[in-house]
Parts: structure tokens; C-alpha cells; sequence
DNA sequence: CCCACTGTTCCGCGATGTGGAAAACGACTT
DNA sequence: AAGTCGTTTTCCACATCGCGGAACAGTGGG
């Protein structure tokens, strides 16, 4: 038996995060179904916390007091994720990352280095741009296209290299394969010569993170899409399955 | 009036950040005052949506959850920042930034560059250790000593360049030096000829940011130390008071 | 000034959350 | 295997708290 008022105070902290971290009291009664009253008591008590904040025209806003724990959680996610990010090493012999988006940044969260001496290397806590990654596709494939497209808009796509997607109907169409093959590549659209393969962590019927394996781009076309996909997901479902012990992939 | 169960859930997280990110019942409850009955049950509500984890010691943990909200609400705190790292800007001369630590890493957050040609820059994500840094004395110096020397265990305190602080015994008098001035200064221990000085973002009687600002160490030494620091304190104030309302800066 | 939409406040009521006690668990010792 | 101890989990009678509809207030546009 849960907690009725917690619930709903997780219901308005989400229904704001929908809304890229901000909106007004009758968008988030929208959301959630809840009656203006309840939210708007909710509200107020997150706010005098610092969870929330509420802005000049009135609508409100995740506030800075989950920075901290999204920090903290941040850093334990990284530290539970490394045995699985180990045997995605074991399984590819290339370098496996965690990445969560922030915002509209992809931010790398954990890594476990391939053993051979030619390997890739990104610095854990760098953020890039989401469309040049295999990560960052993942990671937009799990939202709604409106979302992504709102992300597509403030960011733009630059080319990285000659292999970057830059249009948002091609990249559109990308993330569309992506839902259907379950796993995104980057083909050395961020860095030429590194190609990438990426596949979701699921949390209760969302995407919350992506795990990849990176390196040279021969290395890594020499090894079958497909098998290596499918053998990254079990991996990835047996971390997502240590995040909640009842997530569902679906 | 405030939502009773709501404040209670956001003890519980608060202390499991406390805690490092991961206690045991009977530690939130010495910190909290709460009955273990009404612990576990706002515990197991906070698990079920991954807000909280058990581990398999049955001690629990912040969850991934946070992860998504956190990430959000710093880009937010990112762009609430910019006009206070401008006034900085504009009373130094300098390059402003704000960071946030997260686990044992500082993290800058938003930036607000000089107008000079010789300039500071520090990527923004980009994560460093807390002991070379002014903004990382500044945050840790908020903390208890004693969570302040758990960073220094699990971090080391490694030599940066000549000047950087690498004794324990050193680095918690340069600590309480930071409480009783009000402001710290990095002198050449992150990077040669580069020095700063950091000063506090409070929220709710918790240093929760820091901002500083960075330059030449010619530039920065040629400034009146107490001065810029009381000039920063102001404005990290009003950007405090932005976050909550009715922070209190004591 | 009026209107439409949004946000805020109030209060009677009953559903929810409380918290003490009992039961269960897990690690350790004998 | 049994006992001990500290911790965690479960239960349930009861009272408080959170609910939600209605009224009020605020804001921007015509």
C-alpha cells in the first residue's frame, strides 16, 4: 500500500519534466487528472522546499534542491552500472558507456574501458549534442516525437563529419528505425572512424539510460549487428531489472 | 498548509543524500525522527516508481529516477544563473562560473565568459576533483568535516601543479579558513598562472552552489580580494533568493 | 469594462496515513 | 540446530490529514 500524496507529488515533479521542466498549473491538471486544489497544495509544499520553483508569470518549474540528489543518484547509477558495462566489454571487446540525457545533452555517466590498446575513450561527465550519437538516438527514440523534436529545435544538428544527419525528416526517420531494430548506430557521425552501437535501459516502461560500445570502425563493422544487439539488450534488461526489481521492458 | 507526507518523503530522500546516497532504515529514522512504520512505507512508495532502491543488503539507496529530474533541473538552474554570472562578469572583468558537486565531482553548470580576448574557460559538464579547485573548497567547506574528509578517501587529493593542496591536515584548515572568510581562492593548484576566487550559493542554510570567477593570476591578484568576494556574496545572494524565495543565507 | 482562462483559497468530510506493537529477517555466536 | 541481537517488515485501530468542489482572485486580450 502506497502513499497516496507521494505519488501525486511524483506525478507533478514528472508531469513538469514532460514539459522540459516547466509549465502552468492547468497544463500539469492536464497531465495528471488531478483537481487544482490538490496540485496547487503540492505544489506549495515542494516549493518551500526547494524542489519547485515557481517563475514571474506564475507557471512552475523543477527546482534547484534535485540537482543534488540527481547528482548523488547520478554517481551511484554509474557505480552500480559497471559490472554490466564490464561484461559488454567481455562480450564486444570494445569500450561500453553509460549515458543519460540531461536537458538536451547527452551526459556520459560510466565506462569500462576496452583492455586493448587502441580504444575508445570518452571522459565521464562530458555532455554532446544527442543526434551525432548512438546514445543520444536511443535516448530520443524513448520519447515521444514532439519531445524530440522540440530538442532537435533548440539544439540544431552541426555537422560533425561528412556523416552527421543534419535534416530533421532523415533524422526523424532514424529514430523511427531505431524504435523498430531496438539498438541505434553512429557510423562516424560524431568522430570520423569510430562507429557505435547503442541500446536502451529500460525503468518502468521508459527509457532512462543507453549503454553502448565504441571503437575503431573496421572492429566494430566486423562484428554481426544483430547478435551483438541482441547480447548488449540482455545486459541492458538485466540493469534496468537491478534499477527496479519489477521494470518492465515493454 | 503543507502536505504532511510529502515533507516526510522529502526527509527520507534528503537523508539518503546525507547518508551518501545509501542508509539503512534505522539511519533514516535516527535522522529524521520518523517511525520505522511510516519510513517503510514512504520507502516502498518512492521504490516503486525508482525514486529509491534497495540493495541486497536491504540498506537503501537514491535511485535512477532522481537522475532524469536532476538532470533537467540543472539546465534550468544553468539558465536562471546567467544574469547573476554576468553581474560578475561585469564587477571583475572576469570569467564567471557556477558548479554544483555531484557525488565526489565538481561539475560546472553554467558560465558566463569575459569579454577579454585572454580569457578563462572551463567547458560546461566538464567535471573535476574538489581539493584544486575554489569552487570545490567552497561546496565541500558547506559540508560536515566529516563528509568533507570521505570525498578526500575516495578521491586522493592529486598534485595538479606545485601550489596544489595535497595534505589532509592542510586542506581542512584551508576548509575552515573558507568558512570564516566567506570565500575561497584557488592559487595555481588547478592549473599554473590561473587563480580564482569562489564564493556560496545558499538555499535554505545549505551551500547548495558555489559561483567564481577566473582569470590570469596577474588580473585576479590585482583586484581588492575582500572587496570582489563582498561584491560576489551579494550576488550569489539574490541568485540564492531566486532559487527559494525565502532562503536564508545564515 | 468585459470575458475567458488560469491560479489561489477555503472548509466540511471521510479516506488516508499514522505509529506502536508484534512478527519476521539476517548475521553471528554457541 | 538453536539462540541472540539488531534491524526490517507487517498489521490494524484510530484520528488526523489531504481531498476536491466551489468561490474568489489574477491576468491578458478584445
Amino acid at each position: 500500500m502506497s502513499v497516496q500524496s507521494v505519488e501525486r507529488a511524483l506525478d507533478v515533479l514528472e508531469a513538469l519534466a514532460e514539459h522540459g521542466g516547466e509549465a502552468g498549473l492547468s497544463e500539469i491538471a492536464a497531465r495528471t487528472g488531478l483537481p487544482y486544489g490538490t496540485i496547487h497544495r503540492l505544489l506549495q509544499t515542494l516549493l518551500a522546499r526547494g524542489y519547485v520553483r515557481q517563475e514571474s508569470d506564475r507557471r512552475y518549474a523543477l527546482g534547484g534542491g534535485l540537482v543534488r540528489l540527481g547528482g548523488i543518484a547520478e554517481s551511484m547509477v554509474g557505480v552500480w552500472a559497471q559490472p554490466y558495462l564490464a561484461r559488454m566489454v567481455e562480450l564486444s571487446g570494445e569500450t561500453a558507456n553509460l549515458a543519460v540525457l540531461e536537458g538536451d545533452f547527452i551526459v556520459y555517466v560510466a565506462q569500462a574501458p576496452s583492455p586493448r590498446r587502441l580504444r575508445m575513450f570518452a571522459e565521464v561527465g562530458r555532455r554532446v549534442l544527442p543526434h551525432s550519437t548512438a546514445v543520444g538516438k536511443v535516448l530520443l527514440s524513448g520519447r515521444p516525437a514532439s519531445q524530440a523534436v522540440a530538442v532537435f529545435e533548440r539544439t540544431g544538428m552541426p555537422r560533425r563529419t561528412p556523416n552527421t544527419i543534419t535534416e530533421l525528416t532523415a533524422m526523424l526517420a532514424e529514430l523511427e528505425q531505431v524504435r523498430s531494430r531496438g539498438y541505434a548506430m553512429d557510423l562516424g557521425e560524431e568522430e570520423l572512424g569510430v562507429h557505435c552501437l547503442a541500446v536502451p535501459v529500460w525503468d518502468g516502461g521508459r527509457v532512462v539510460a543507453a549503454m553502448s560500445v565504441s571503437g575503431p570502425a573496421e572492429r566494430i563493422d566486423g562484428l554481426d549487428r544483430d547478435e551483438l544487439a541482441e547480447g548488449l539488450r540482455k545486459i541492458a534488461l538485466d540493469f534496468g531489472n537491478e534499477l527496479r526489481p519489477t521494470a518492465d521492458g515493454s
